[in-house]
DNA sequence: CTCATTTAGTTAATATATTAATTATTAATA
DNA sequence: TATTAATAATTAATATATTAACTAAATGAG
């Protein structure tokens, strides 16, 4: 007891959530030839009619530096296209082709379906706690820095 | 409403909580030239004398192809050895070395210091919740087959 | 305006993940 | 026992992650 359990802390926590329910989505992914980082990207272009590298990155949790191949992949399969910005000539808008934009419709409701399987089992309220939890997580630093601005 | 927000999804939530606190433990790994899945290897072999790649690739999550090249770079650091199994030649056991042992004492005061320190703003109860909740993510299909094993 | 600094994106080198195929060994069965 | 099927580990090919260094463009202080 003095030293906790590895595999119930919580990184591996965290991993074995991610690799209990991830397989189950990239079982999709593959019917469309998407990986799942392709998906993550095409999944904030539907709700965005153009947005640069950087932010794209902050979205999908992808770092920058892996945005460039899968970019360049994205491209190559037609889905979407890079625009450089005029106003401000370092940054890049990502946009999505007729061909990207064309794939939500087959793709969204298949994931939403999984989506709904996996939450199905919660209560409303367990579900609402595990999210809060995770985002308290993600949030760690932020409260802290806030905090330390108050003063 | 209807679509829900891709940024509050599950697997976001949980991608960013690990986002958030593995770079407090990276910092530390990379004191020891260790990566994360060096450490997580490392880790088990503390609390097992010897231990089979597949065993040991189910209590890190690393996947056994991926387990190949990090045990070689493991072995060449001169932190661990493989010995072949002789009651059954297909499987081979990984051995921490007396330099792999002795890291432990050196790692784990540093890696439960920062544990500690973001578990910290959590409740008894809240932090309970949230395992709780990433435990029931985990099982899902274990829970679902067992049930169905019942009738 | 000029130079130092910052910012957005990229490149490079190495490590790991993913999926499928392969090898060696063991188990199972006719 | 000869064959076939299953298992443990590995290899191969491609995609992504990590960290550091780098380029080009924009900003800001003097």
């Amino acid at each position: 007891m003095a030293i906790q359990d590895f595999s119930q802390s919580l990184p591996m926590m965290l991993y074995r959530a991610l690799d209990e329910i991830l397989p189950k989505f990239r079982y999709i992914f593959n019917e469309f030839s998407l990986t799942e980082q392709q998906w993550r990207i095409l999944r904030v272009l539907w709700e965005h009619d153009r947005i640069t590298l950087g932010r794209l990155s902050d979205l999908t949790l992808i770092p920058s530096p892996s945005l460039v191949g899968i970019i360049d992949r994205l491209i190559k399969a037609n889905l979407v296209s890079r625009e450089r910005s005029d106003s401000d000539r370092r940054m890049i808008f990502v946009v999505a082709t007729r061909e990207g934009r064309k794939l939500e419709a087959k793709v969204m409701p298949r994931v939403n379906e999984i989506y709904k399987e996996i939450k199905e089992p919660f209560s409303k309220r367990q579900w609402g706690q595990l999210i809060d939890g995770l985002n308290q997580i993600s949030n760690l630093n932020k409260k802290r820095v806030a905090n330390e601005h108050k003063e």
